[in-house]
DNA sequence: TATGCGATATTCT
DNA sequence: GAATATCGCATAG
């Protein structure tokens, strides 16, 4: 970053983008349709740094009896979120280094979820660079973990109601999505070969190789 | 551009 | 003690 555009606090408010907040009655109720549903829209961070928030352009379905869900085994200490109403953040942590966040589905005591894997930043990129100490914004949320740093989302997260106002939420799309297309699902050893991932088609924020970003 | 590897810590077996 | 819904760097082509 050659120089620095404006800090959070300086930010007038109205420069924000304009954003409405999802309400629960509107999420799909099926984790596909769910995952389907969410790109597009957007997820904002309200941190003491500042607002950031990012347009959702790939998301992971993990429904009911996929044998790559966390609640496949039934309920743990970990995965106790992952059995909220629709709506909710499951966070978690993995591989000694990310966190990961998930939007949960279904009814309550069902146990499946949408991993959130990368986001368009939209407001608050200074501050995302920051965090993530790079400066190409189509790097910063690119990615599940990636995402995560960007976006200040760890443990305390956990458990948080996205369709309430609060430090993390859900917000309807700024702008029509360009073409929403599927394929397989990216880091997992089973039920591989489910077309449960989705994405932004073309959208240079997208994770993946690049046959998985067509 | 693609593939491979080590780092890392938490959870579950 | 093993596995892990990843990342970033290294190396080869």
């Amino acid at each position: 970053m050659s120089h620095v555009i404006s800090t959070p606090a300086d930010r007038p408010a109205d420069t924000l983008t304009r954003l409405r907040r999802l309400h629960r009655a509107e999420l799909p109720l099926a984790t596909a349709a769910l995952a389907r549903y969410l790109i597009g829209k957007v997820l904002v961070r309200e941190h003491a740094d500042g607002r950031s928030s990012g347009r959702i352009v790939e998301t992971e379905a993990y429904p009911p009896g996929d044998a790559a869900g966390h609640a496949f085994r039934g309920a743990t200490r970990r995965n106790r979120a992952l059995y909220l109403e629709r709506g909710h953040a499951y966070v978690y942590f993995v591989y000694g280094s990310s966190y990961m966040c998930n939007v949960t589905s279904e009814a309550a005591g069902v146990g499946a979820g949408v991993l959130l894997r990368a986001l368009e930043p939209l407001d608050g990129i200074d501050v995302m660079m920051l965090r993530r100490g790079i400066s190409r914004v189509c790097d910063l949320a690119r990615g599940p973990g990636r995402l995560a740093a960007a976006m200040a989302i760890d443990r305390r997260c956990d458990g948080i109601d996205l369709c309430a106002a609060g430090e993390l939420w859900l917000a309807a799309a700024p702008r029509a999505a360009g073409p929403i297309a599927r394929s397989v699902r990216i880091g997992i050893t089973r039920e591989i070969g489910r077309s449960w991932r989705f994405y932004e088609r073309g959208n240079p924020a997208v994770s993946g190789p690049r046959r998985l970003r067509a």
